[in-house]
Parts: C-alpha cells; sequence; structure tokens
DNA sequence: TTGTACGCGTTATCAC
DNA sequence: GTGATAACGCGTACAA
C-alpha cells in the first residue's frame, strides 16, 4: 500500500531546480557550498535535494570536472591458484575508505591474451580510473614502471626493488622474519629450516633475506635443503616437508613464507606422525582466522590486511588532492602472533642433536 | 632511450578527426560500425585510432548514450568474520566476464551505521552502475525486494524464498546434501550430525532442508544434540565439535555446511584423539583448496565458484541487452569430491552400537 | 545573491 | 558518404 512512496525515477538537477523555482546554477552552486550562496537558500535546496533523493549524476559531474574519482585494482591473473584471501580483505578496506571521500572502487580482471599493464592502459584511456592501486608487487614490476609514467595517482601495497620514488605502503617483511627468528632462537631452536614462496614476489623474497639474515645472526647452520623457494600453496608445502623429513640432520622449527603454506606443512607434519609445537616448531605469516582454528594453533606473523586497504585507500585520496606532495611510504610492522605452534625445542630432540652427526 | 614513445597523453575523437582531416562525427560513426560509411573510410579510421591509441571517453559516452555498463556489487557488511573466499572467487569470474563486453564491475563497501540496500540506493542515483549482482542472500532479502522496484538488471547468485520473479544463478543445495546423505548412508552410516550456518542466509537452510529430508528418506535418526545451527566459522565449528563428542549416541558423521566449518571440525576431532575417517567421518561443502591439502582430504559437495562468476556476468550483461526477455533462472549441481574423509564406519565403532544403546 | 550561457567528449539526427 | 548541430547533466565564469 504505501510503496507508491519512492517510486520515483532518478532525479536531475533540472527537476530539483525547477521544483524549488531556482535556476539550475543557483542549485548547483548551492550544493557545492559555494560561499556568495543566501544561507537560506543552500538549508532550503539541501532539504529539497534530500526529500527527492537528488544525487548528482556522476557522469555528467565527471564530464563537468574533468576528474574521475574512481580507483583501479586489477586482479592478479588467475594461475590456477584461489585469490589470495589477503586481497579480499584489502579489498574491503580499500572500498570502505573509498567511500568516506565519494571515490568508486573498479575491479578489473586480465582476460587470457592479456596482461596486468594492457588492462590498467585502457582503463585509463578511456577515462575510467583515476588512479590505482597495486598489491603482490614483484621485485621488478611492469605495473610500477608503467604507472610512474602514467601521470596518475597511485599507491602499491608492497614494494618493488627501487621504490623511493612512488608512494607505497609495506609491511617490513624481513624484521617481520628477523623477528620470528629471534623468537625461534630465544627458545633454544637452531636448526630453523625456510619454506619460501615465489622469489619474483618482492614479500617472498624480503621475508627470505629476514631468514637468511637472522641465521647468520644467530649463527644457525642453513644447511643444503634447508631453504625452500616456490612453495605457492598448501600441496607444495606438503611435498617440501615430506622431503625436509628425510633430512639427515632434520630441523626443529620450520619458517613458513605464508599461513597457507604453514597450513600445508602441519597437516603434512601430523600426517607423518609428527607433533608439532612439540617434536617440531612452525611459524607463518598472515594471519587467517584459519590459524586459530587449527591444533595446534598457528603462531604467525600477522597483518592487517583490512586496515592496510584502509590506509592505501586513504593515501591515493590524498595523493589525488594534493599531486604536489610528497610520496608517504609506509612501513608497518607485523606483530608476532604467538600459539601453540612454535615452541622450545622438545628434550630427546636436543639430546639426540647432542649425541648426533657432529 | 625509446621511452619518449607512449608519453603522448590520453586522446581525444577531436585529436583523432583532426589528425584523419574528417569530421568528429565521422569519425564516431566509423568507429561504431554505422553501414553508411565508407569501407575505406572506416578502415583507416581504425588504423589511425589504433596507432594513437584512441579509446571512447567512458564519462562522455554515458553521458551521450544514457547507459551505465557498470555492475555494482557490494561486499557484505564486515561482522567480524573474514571475507568469504567465495566471494573472491566470484568477483574474479564476474569482472573477467564483464570484461568481454566491455563492462565494468564497481566494487562498494557498506559504511558503519548505514546498510546495503541504502548504499545501492546511492549507486543508482547518482548513476554509477546500470546492474547488479548480489550474493549471500537471505531467505528474506530485502536488496531482493529494493532491486524488484529499482527497474534496473540484476542477477542474484543464491535465491530468496520467492524467487520466480528474478533472474538467479543457484546451487542445487537441497540435492547436494540429499546426495551428501546418501553417499554416507551408502557407506553405512545411520548416526549424522549436521553443522549448520546461520539459517537466515537461504543456502544455510536449503542445505539443512536437503540434510533433514535425506535423513526421514533414510530414517536416520535426528537424535537432540545432532543438528546445530548458527556455526559460522571455524572456532564455532570447534565448539560445536566439542559438544557433540560428549553425546551419549555419538554421530559416526558430520554433515558440515561449509569446507570451513568441515576444516574446524576435523580440528577438534583430531585435537580429541579421534582419528578422522575412521573413527568418524566429515563432509564439507564448497570445494575450497585447502580442503585438498589436509590429512585425511576433506570430502566435499564442490562448487565452481569462478565460473559461477562468470556465468552471472554473462546473464547481467545479457539480460541489459535484452530487457523484454524472461527471466534465466539457472540451477547448478555440485559436484561430489571423495577425499579421505568420509568412509565407512570403523567396525569397532559398528560394534560399538550394535551392543549399545539399543 | 542569483540567473545566463558555455564547455566537457560523445553519439545521434539532420541536412547536404 | 560525409559534415554540421543538438543533445546528455552538470559545473562555473560572468553578467545582472
Amino acid at each position: 500500500m504505501s510503496r507508491v512512496k519512492k517510486r520515483r525515477e532518478v532525479v536531475s538537477i533540472a527537476q530539483l531546480a525547477k521544483h524549488l523555482g531556482l535556476s539550475e546554477g543557483t542549485v548547483s552552486r548551492a550544493l557545492n557550498n559555494y560561499p556568495d550562496i543566501a544561507r537560506k537558500t543552500i538549508e532550503r535546496v539541501r532539504k529539497a535535494a534530500d526529500e527527492l533523493g537528488y544525487r548528482p549524476s556522476t557522469t555528467a559531474r565527471r564530464l563537468a570536472r574533468g576528474v574521475v574519482e574512481t580507483v583501479g585494482f586489477v586482479l592478479p591473473a588467475r594461475d590456477g591458484h584461489q585469490i589470495d584471501p589477503f586481497l579480499a580483505e584489502i579489498l574491503d578496506g580499500l572500498a570502505t575508505e573509498l567511500a568516506l571521500s565519494d571515490w568508486d572502487l573498479l575491479v578489473a580482471a586480465v582476460p587470457d591474451g592479456h596482461d596486468e599493464v594492457e588492462v590498467m592502459d585502457r582503463l585509463i584511456r578511456s577515462g575510467k580510473v583515476g588512479g590505482f592501486v597495486i598489491a603482490r608487487t614483484k621485485r621488478k614490476d611492469p605495473r610500477v614502471d608503467f604507472l610512474r609514467s602514467a601521470n596518475l595517482p597511485f599507491v602499491v601495497q608492497g614494494r618493488t626493488e627501487n621504490c623511493d620514488d612512488y608512494a607505497w605502503l609495506d609491511i617490513d617483511n624481513e624484521k617481520a622474519f628477523a623477528d620470528a627468528m629471534d623468537h625461534l632462537v630465544g627458545m633454544g631452536h637452531r636448526k630453523i629450516a625456510y619454506l619460501g614462496g615465489d622469489p619474483d614476489l618482492n614479500y617472498a623474497w624480503q621475508r627470505r633475506a629476514g631468514y637468511l639474515a637472522a641465521a647468520r645472526k644467530h649463527e644457525c647452520p642453513v644447511l643444503p635443503g634447508y631453504l625452500h623457494d616456490g612453495i605457492t600453496d598448501e600441496m607444495a608445502a606438503r611435498d617440501a616437508v615430506t622431503e625436509l623429513l628425510k633430512h639427515p640432520d632434520r630441523p626443529t622449527a620450520l619458517l613458513c613464507v605464508t599461513d597457507a603454506v604453514a597450513i600445508g606443512a602441519i597437516h603434512a607434519l601430523a600426517h607423518a606422525g609428527i607433533t608439532v609445537g612439540r617434536d617440531i616448531s612452525v611459524i607463518g605469516f598472515d594471519g587467517l582466522p584459519m590459524g586459530e582454528a587449527i591444533h595446534p594453533g598457528l603462531t604467525t606473523m600477522a597483518q592487517a590486511s583490512y586496515e592496510i586497504g584502509r590506509e592505501v585507500g586513504r593515501i591515493v585520496v590524498s595523493q589525488a588532492n594534493a599531486p604536489a606532495s610528497e610520496f608517504s611510504q609506509i612501513l608497518w610492522e607485523a606483530s608476532l602472533t604467538i600459539r601453540g605452534s612454535a615452541n622450545p625445542p622438545a628434550l630427546k630432540l636436543a639430546a639426540n642433536a647432542k649425541g648426533g652427526i657432529s
């Protein structure tokens, strides 16, 4: 019965102006807080706009102002893996933050046979976006090179090898895994193996570097077979663990490049009859909710993905508003989240090691 | 050195026309395949457009044509849980498919203190979207009610209670869990408990219904304490399992509303010293990659999320192009994916049951 | 303080 | 076949 109400279609400024007995120009200025409009008029216009549910046409406004308040985000090309759960969280935070400034988030995929830069180029040339956020950066990333010369605000979640001339927000991966190593060494571990990801990806490279540097600092041996690269999912983690268990000098702890890898490793270990958290320690990186539900709980270096998304959104917008300012380059720390998967090495193992190969 | 090349800015149709010595109108018609333009001209224009990297301004085109080739997708309000990994996959497929028709995907979040319908309403009124895709439908879903009267193409991933007057694509949840029950009963299980989700969510309701119907059909007892609702994540699954293990008539199998719940359950069981796949069987729903990596592998009803995204994209676009046609309403089947977590009940348990409570 | 008129980059409808 | 010209809905100098 009372559903006759909102049946009105999208209302234009012309209708609103006629409704008010004002000119379109006046209405527009009233709505945009021009100083030379009577207070009373402003309020009257505001009220009517609210009542009629008027929202300026984004399309027309863009054309008139020549700006596009939309951030483009290109999903990483589908390579058989599932989308990083981390990305979904970032998108959520990003969209949330952008909405505060009335910006939009345009999500694009990469069609088969094309690459990300092509997609970004088309988005720019067709005027669909006024800025970019990119994630999952490689050490040398063509997207960054492209954006450098594209004359658009953009923010990188992560970094590249050379990263002094653009805005980025990254987790301090090296420090994170240095901290993780400190934690393990502090509990008495010496033989620590590393399950790393694709070393072309900057975060994987940095975590690996953090591991290696800390191993050197603490004089932990990185024995042949201790350092695995290219572990990109749970299945690969399983295989790597299977190999590690055959190692003549079995490690007492495993540092894993991501939680997904760590969880894969934990299952493989459990399957082999090894009690994680007692016979062997495992540390991951990400802080996925799943890590809290497994037994033992996963000790991990947690990063606040949603907050990262929000902060990155804040940065793009501010950069679009003040193009002259300096690039913000922000390093956040991952927080060591202690659960049951990492503990001091079991005594019997320590004993073994003592009377061992040497 | 050779980087002088693409330094040209975004090129407009005016520049292209001048470059060709043609009028803007002619260029536009040539590019849009008007029948009354000379073949030769068309090719000449095409070539020049390619060379200059011309792409019509989406903004101007929208204004002129009065259509917005953008699909809106509103992320479910952040309720403390992580974003459904399923959603990320759908977005990927959706964006991929939309790109084929030169449509865009606009992803929006719901700011605190607002609701999804408000967000959708604003997106429409500001002319930012020309269609919607929604997911995670509730049995009674205000978003659907809103869209029904909004006069926009939209497609629902999932369904509502009444779903005959709009386009949707859903998994046959009832059949899926009927199949799962058949599988369990076929192996000899009789005492099957259910870990269900939020019954307001349509998929959870349907899966629950599938379980109950099959239990009745096979005359499996749904003992008090066998049916759990509101299990929405791994942690809740843990707690539910803890309760189930105290049950005087312990079930031999667990049907779980999602893989996440199933994985939580598996960990809780393992922690309690119960061997999943031998002492108790577990079946999930989704087909997450993680289910393949754990031990035992998770038997699950898999759905092709990425493909769902693609199909849904196809439907919105076609609906936008042919508004008069009927609503496509598509039911896909989940596929029983057998791994190690569900097997015939262990003999000793069967023996127990025989001499048991009766 | 407000109204008028033009421009933003396209597409579509006329004439020629 | 092609070239002018008028929209599309808004923002904004400029005039009043």
